[in-house]
DNA sequence: AAACAGGCCTAAA
DNA sequence: TTTAGGCCTGTT
């Protein structure tokens, strides 16, 4: 067994909502209370408790890699202080008091585009079935303590599975999509370039030139991979909410840098009233 | 059985 | 430029 390091938990961390708010597919909870999940290809175990948060990594491997994806670096007061600076509703209170310990992580951005595209006309355990599938068929196998697990596959390996290979596993007319997304990425759409030097607005332009990619994947992939947190995703629970209690209008683009953190919010309390 | 599921594409006004 | 219908597959 690997060892397992610990750090304080922070105040609005909540391990069971970051996984289980919609934002990421690849995590489960095991019977022994422990989140567990493959990024960057590794495999991620992480729990807590009152005061702290396990991991199973060195102390190298949280600063360089894990601190970041958890989100374990940024301030919610703060956060929370500047989406209520935005908010003319009474409707955010109740949601941010819901949906208190979710936090933004930060995915792989090819890996989170994917799994987007896959989302659409969809259910979360399908969502989650084919993903599984997508990273057993075409992913890179590794051990880890005598156990198999599959990387998510590169935009290359999708490539030479084809739009046949990927529709074998039931994919449906997202494999068309998900081709045509490892095609942009091969040849020059630079997802890393548009986290770190696009604006929100260049970022939504340049994915929606993908086929099959439109607002909502581009949204998603902005804000849960690319670090756009001013990224607001509109589906069918947020279009509800906001014809719920923003009488059917709400200025998406008026909500500030962490507007995508208050849907997020918004999103977890209409889902799990 | 028919509708729907965390959208998007295409064709037609 | 906006709107309706269709789409793979699976579940209810």
């Amino acid at each position: 067994m690997s060892d397992i390091i610990s750090y304080k938990r922070p105040p609005h961390f909540d391990l069971d909502k970051i996984f289980d708010c919609g934002q990421s597919f690849r995590f489960e909870k095991g019977d022994d209370g422990v989140w567990e999940g493959v990024a960057f290809g590794r495999v991620l175990r992480v729990s807590q408790d009152e005061t702290n948060v396990y991991l199973n990594c060195t102390e190298e491997e949280y600063e360089n890699i894990w601190k970041r994806y958890l989100c374990l670096d940024e301030d919610y007061d703060a956060v929370n202080a500047d989406i209520k600076k935005h908010f003319d509703n009474a409707v955010i209170d109740l949601a941010m008091q819901a949906g208190d310990g979710i936090r933004i992580l930060r995915q792989e951005p090819w890996e989170t585009l994917c799994s987007f595209i896959i989302s659409q006309n969809n259910n979360i355990p399908r969502i989650k079935s084919l993903i599984t599938a997508v990273c057993k068929s075409y992913g890179e196998e590794f051990e880890y303590n005598g156990k198999k697990y599959y990387a998510f596959p590169t935009p290359e390996a999708l490539l030479s599975a084809g739009e046949d290979g990927l529709k074998a596993l039931k994919t449906g007319f997202r494999a068309g999509y998900l081709i045509s997304a490892a095609e942009h990425c091969v040849n020059g759409m630079d997802l890393c370039k548009i986290r770190d030097e696009y604006t929100y607005e260049q970022g939504l332009a340049e994915l929606c030139t993908v086929k099959g990619v439109g607002p909502k994947v581009a949204s998603c992939t902005l804000l849960f991979a690319l670090g756009k947190t001013s990224a607001f995703p509109v589906d069918v629970w947020i279009k509800k909410t906001i014809d719920k209690y923003f009488d059917g209008k709400l200025d998406t683009s008026s909500l500030g840098e962490y507007a995508g953190i208050a849907q997020q919010y918004l999103f977890y309390y209409e889902r799990n009233l």
